[in-house]
RNA sequence: GGAGUGGUAGUUCAGCUGGUUAGAAUAUCUGCCUGUCACGCAGAGGGUCGCGGGUUCGAGUCCCGUCCAUUCCGCCA
């Protein structure tokens, strides 16, 4: 037997028992006269402690122990003259009397501790080292446990767990696919799954009616911190349901998740704000709603007094930074070349500023007077001590760069507090984006999202203001899950896709499995699917989703640790009928 | 595809306006040490300064190219 106990569960309750354990030997303190080890497993550390006096040969031995050697030991279970109250088996050691070096170990790269020496690029690289310190191996404990609760929760509801393929066919909308080769079938390809969605959906033909699956999807787009080419969602799906019952059922999921795991509770309804009133109001489709800050219209209100920048745009718009009235000029340039960065690309900002003394400065005194200042800061309520930036050009453009600008100034003022959760569903989506390089609309979420049927009557005449019956699940400005209520309606379906471009053929060949399944008696259904790293990551407190996957790809989607993509022999190119030529 | 930041000892980093033999901490190794728990003390070894080219009397430092890492924009139905 290698082990009676694991390194995590002996205390004073256990003293006088002999036992063994088994584990990684973190850390050797030899004293001289004396040596103590502490040593590792999954459930924690216990010091071992061997003594000159009582048995040389054997603290000789110990001494030679490297970082990282396999070790077995047997011994009794001792309490501590000088306790470490600091670990929960501070005040116990074993008193070893019989050691096995089970493995050696070379030293390795970095220290394995809570407090890493080691770099990202190094731990990446030597992941399985990584995996070894506390703080990432609760991360995969967190990501255990949520993946638990999801599926207790689910199970109570009904919910069947149905496994798709992973080999599956390939779609030109939406991200772009991996690709798999068919040996079987020369030239052909197998894409895998972006998200297993029509597969859900023919399941709900199938009559299975609630299904979920924690499901791998694959897209291969180009990388975040918070995205990898290979992710996890918790992908659902329900028959004989409006929005309404796919909002009240997973509102609960994410309130379940958020009490079992991180004991937070819920006691309102989650906020529900329009995809309107998120992008006016916030600039983004995804708002953080931790903090107010709101971003208000002017547009109206600073025309006709000369100052060209205003009179010109399209749209005017700001924010009011409370208690930022004392920025000073050194500051306010910096968040002047902050939002003229590239990745932001706004062309300037204009402050105003409440000072203390009653009188209001700033960047525009040449043009408005101070009441046409002070019927500003009426607009965002300002008081004396605020400071109010102004922003203004195309509104596409100018929004976006407020909520940039809403979001940083959020962040400076420490309003996006890590243990703090504001959940929010966002609806009513518009169901076709206008791309301006394809001069075409497509589909904002997928092509067999419903619209409401209130818009249905702007089909052919605005495609653009018909909004769908999709939503998203928003918490701290992240984007957790979304989803919709699918087109059950052959007919509406066909006039969906000719409105997306596609021929009749296109929709055939791309989709005609799911078009052919519908004809047999689908029901109206609607889903959703949740990103689990994301979700995992926010629980852990973390910005990158990679530090809650065990073996996640770098920034160019390589496994450094396996150093793959990795080209393949001739053999196996021939076979499977592919040439690849050099790009030299 | 674009922009920013970084690459110096096993590791994390410092290295100023270009100028002696490129440093610190930590890790490793050796010696001493009987209550440590980031043990302590003394000592030792350890460097193609990412790679290639250029400027210069002289380059870790400046310039160009390139590779790698990372963050962001584009992209991600």
């Amino acid at each position: 037997m290698f082990r009676t106990h694991t390194c995590g569960e002996l205390t004073l309750k256990d003293i006088g028992q002999v036992v063994t354990l088994s584990g990684w030997m973190q850390r050797s303190r030899d004293l001289g006269g004396m040596t103590f080890i502490d040593l590792r497993d999954r459930y924690g550390l216990t010091q071992l402690v061997f003594n000159m006096e009582t048995n040389a040969g054997l603290c000789e031995e110990a001494r030679k122990l490297g970082r990282e050697f396999v070790i077995q030991v047997t011994g009794k279970v001792t309490e501590r003259s000088n306790k470490n109250i600091k670990i929960p088996t501070g005040e116990i050691e074993i008193v070893v009397d019989k050691l096995v070096i089970l493995n050696k170990a070379v030293t390795p790269p970095f220290t394995i501790e809570d407090e890493t020496d080691g770099g990202d690029e190094l731990r990446m690289n030597y992941r399985y080292l990584d995996l070894r310190r506390k703080t990432v191996r609760q991360n995969l404990e967190l990501r255990h446990k949520m993946a638990q609760e999801t599926r207790k929760y689910l199970d109570t509801l009904n919910f069947i767990e149905v496994e798709t393929p992973v080999l599956i066919k390939s779609t030109p909308e939406g991200a772009r696919d991996f690709v798999v080769p068919s040996r079987l079938n020369p030239g052909q390809f197998y894409a895998l799954p972006q998200s297993p969605q029509q597969l859900k959906q023919l399941l709900m033909v199938a009559g299975f009616d609630r299904y979920f699956q924690i499901v791998k999807c694959f897209r291969d787009e180009d990388l975040r911190s918070d995205r990898q080419p290979e992710f996890t969602q918790i992908d659902c799906e329900m028959a004989f349901v409006e929005q309404e019952d796919i909002l009240n059922t997973f509102e609960g999921m994410v309130k379940h998740l958020f009490k079992s795991v991180k004991g937070v509770e819920f006691n309102e309804p989650f906020m529900r704000m329009s995809f309107e009133e998120a992008m006016n109001s916030y600039g983004n489709d995804k708002p953080d709603l931790r903090f107010g800050m709101k971003i208000n219209v002017l547009s109206e209100l600073v025309k006709g007094k000369g100052f060209g920048i205003f009179d010109q745009a399209e749209y005017v718009g700001g924010i009011c930074a409370e208690g930022c009235g004392d920025y000073t000029r050194k500051q306010l340039d910096e968040l002047t070349e902050w939002i003229k960065r590239p990745q932001i690309g706004a062309s300037g900002l204009i402050y105003i500023k409440l000072n203390s003394d009653g009188t209001i400065k700033s960047s525009i005194d040449k043009f408005f007077t101070p009441e046409n200042l002070q019927s500003i800061a009426d607009v965002f309520g300002a008081k004396t001590g605020d400071l109010i930036l102004i922003m203004a050009g195309i509104k596409k453009k100018t929004l976006p760069q407020l909520s940039e600008l809403r979001l940083e100034m959020g962040s400076k003022l420490g309003l996006r507090d890590k243990n703090k959760f504001v959940p929010l569903w966002v609806i009513d989506f518009p169901l076709f984006e206008w791309d301006e390089d394809s001069q075409r609309f497509y589909a904002m979420h997928h092509p067999f999202t419903s619209p409401k049927p209130e818009d249905i009557s702007f089909f052919e005449s605005d495609p653009g203001r018909v909004r769908a019956n999709a939503y998203d699940c928003v918490i701290n400005g992240v984007e957790l899950g979304g989803g919709s209520i699918r087109i059950y309606d052959q007919q509406l379906q066909q006039i969906m896709f000719r409105i997306l471009g596609f021929s009749k053929e296109q929709a055939d060949y791309q989709f005609g499995f799911l078009m052919n399944a519908f004809t047999y008696g689908a029901p109206p259904h609607g889903g959703i699917a949740f990103g689990f790293d994301r979700l995992v990551s926010m629980f852990a407190g973390l910005d990158s989703i990679r530090d809650v996957i065990a073996f996640p790809k770098n920034n160019s989607g390589r496994d450094v640790m396996m150093d793959t993509p990795s080209i393949i022999s001739n053999e196996q190119l021939k076979e499977l009928n592919i040439k690849v030529e050099s790009k030299a």
